[in-house]
DNA sequence: AATTATATTAAAATAGTTCTAAACTGTTGA
DNA sequence: TCAACAGTTTAGAACTATTTTAATATAATT
């Protein structure tokens, strides 16, 4: 299945037609080698120097919630004032490298099984998430 | 020391002078038998009910601020629009109902030593949170 | 008490996000 | 062929949490 093809397939499981602009953004997304992490506002920036085409902020919110709720993209927990999003929808933790602002992925591999010992009851857990905030390692001990 | 004189003396510590309304917003936040997770608009409203004094928005977010900087407070990261604020200092952990909208503490020793095995070379790690998501466990499997 | 530094406040500004309503596009079927 | 329709895009308005501003008020210092 080529490229486009999976784009419209995906855009299709997500209740929306394959319009210019929201391939457009999937190619953005879904087409790097690598998953990411991106703002709202970094996103419509790749797609205004990548392409001719204009997209308004409006779809682009449209699209990506849209992705949201099919599990395509995840939204990241953070006490930002903006949303960050996540190509990378498997399991998994994060660092917050809270000098230059930025998420960076580790596996679920890499984190011994989370175990929880208290219960609420009636809930049950849904997912359990890891955020390790991250700052320079300056040794220097003057 | 009597509670009044503590509320002074976090207040001096955070660089704040102990006025009438940084007085009563300490009182809700420190007086309280159990800590408690709030955010800035039911912030808000616990002292317009308790209390005959008008505090702006501005000297509360301001006053909130200097505490999460002195370490008297701290913000908990969620998705949410909000911030949500922590009268629990200690390294603790949370359990998000995404029902309710609530937060849940979980005290560190109701979790395993959370080790990470993925290095950041030139980063140290400052923090570590978990936040489970609960849901309703609706056992019924029709 | 006078002086100075700091605080409070209402209101404006800011910024991320969502909503609205009008123009646009692609599809269908008469 | 092309009118009618369903869905889409868009600019801009609206909304909301938070921050800033600047005038007034209060607290601390002398
Ligand atoms: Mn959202
Ligand atoms: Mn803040
Ligand atoms: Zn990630
Ligand atoms: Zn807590």
């Amino acid at each position: 299945m080529s490229y486009a093809e999976q784009y419209i397939e995906k855009l299709r499981k997500s209740g929306l037609r394959p319009t210019k602009q929201r391939v457009k953004i999937c190619e953005v997304l879904f087409d790097a080698e690598k998953t990411f992490h991106f703002t709202i506002k970094e996103l419509v920036k790749i797609i205004e120097n990548q392409a001719n085409i204009k997209v308004s902020l409006a779809t682009v919110y449209n699209t990506v919630h849209a992705f949201i709720k099919r599990g395509y993209l995840k939204e990241i927990p953070l006490n930002a004032s903006q949303s960050y999003y996540d190509t990378n929808v498997t399991h998994h933790h994060h660092f917050f490298d809270e000098e230059d602002n930025k998420l960076i992925d580790i596996d679920q591999d890499d984190v011994d099984e989370i175990n929880i010992r208290k219960k609420i009851p009636g809930k049950k857990i849904r997912s359990v998430e890891v955020i390790a905030k991250i700052v320079s390692d300056n040794q220097s001990q003057k």
